[in-house]
DNA sequence: TTCTTTTTACGAACACAATCGTATATTGCT
DNA sequence: AGCAATATACGATTGTGTTCGTAAAAAGAA
């Protein structure tokens, strides 16, 4: 028997702490609430609160050698967005792929950068 | 004062009867019961239920001159859509909407097919 | 008509996310 | 040592999504 990794997916507000982990790489409590700040308004124990579900359910791993933790993420970026984006893709694209391609490309004007990115991995797959 | 058009977003399990409601045009509770029934499994009063309350959203439109109500989406699948990439784009993509196209085309190798739909998007960016 | 089936309506229960108040412990300052 | 500030832990509350049981009404079959 092979343990198997559990999938959860992250809430919205967890996933608003793992942008703050993700970027920041290691943080403490009071380093994602006063980053979540700029954009929200709640009270200091609720972001404690959720870090400490978000351990108990492993999205985060937390080093407690000192009082004050320090958390970092336990799932990657690329993992998540491809998580969300497959559950996005079955639930309202009814399963096409390109559907949520046309969709994205359709609805924001890339730059000549971005142009040049989907070109270069569409060419790769062309041949 | 112009009335302004309410932001809601339906829940997965009203993702799943607008999937059907989408397909069908029209459709009695049976009607997206039946289909649901097909990858889900809950009661029929549960699908009634959750109908009900898409009604009160306005999600859904509701003929009930007869007995038997019948529903129809009152948000297209295009909008929808739309709005629910929008709304991941921002929360785990840091807005950026190339990101997300080459997250679900890194994720899933795309038919001839589509390659040539989305060659044609792009070609129309580049000039 | 009487019984069964189908449908809607309503309310209760349950799960879970999010928020906060309070208690307790630790640190640092005077 | 005593006090203020800071951190964690815990429990309670609130809101919402989901599910279902049950009742009442309408339709259909015997």
């Amino acid at each position: 028997m092979v343990s198997t990794t559990k999938i959860l997916k992250p809430t919205d507000s967890e996933l608003e702490i793992l942008r703050v982990l993700w970027e920041k790489e290691e943080a403490t409590v009071r380093d994602v609430h006063e980053e979540l700040m700029q954009t929200k308004d709640c009270g200091y124990t609720t972001t404690l609160k959720l870090m400490q579900i978000m351990f108990e359910k492993g999205l985060v791993l937390r080093d407690d050698t000192n009082r004050t933790h320090v958390y970092q993420a336990n799932v990657t970026r690329e993992k998540t967005q491809k998580q969300l984006v497959d559950k996005m893709v079955v639930a309202v694209f009814s399963g096409s792929h390109s559907q949520l391609v046309m969709q994205a490309l359709g609805s924001h004007t890339p730059s000549k950068q971005e142009l040049d990115e989907i070109q270069q991995l569409l060419d790769s797959y062309k041949k």
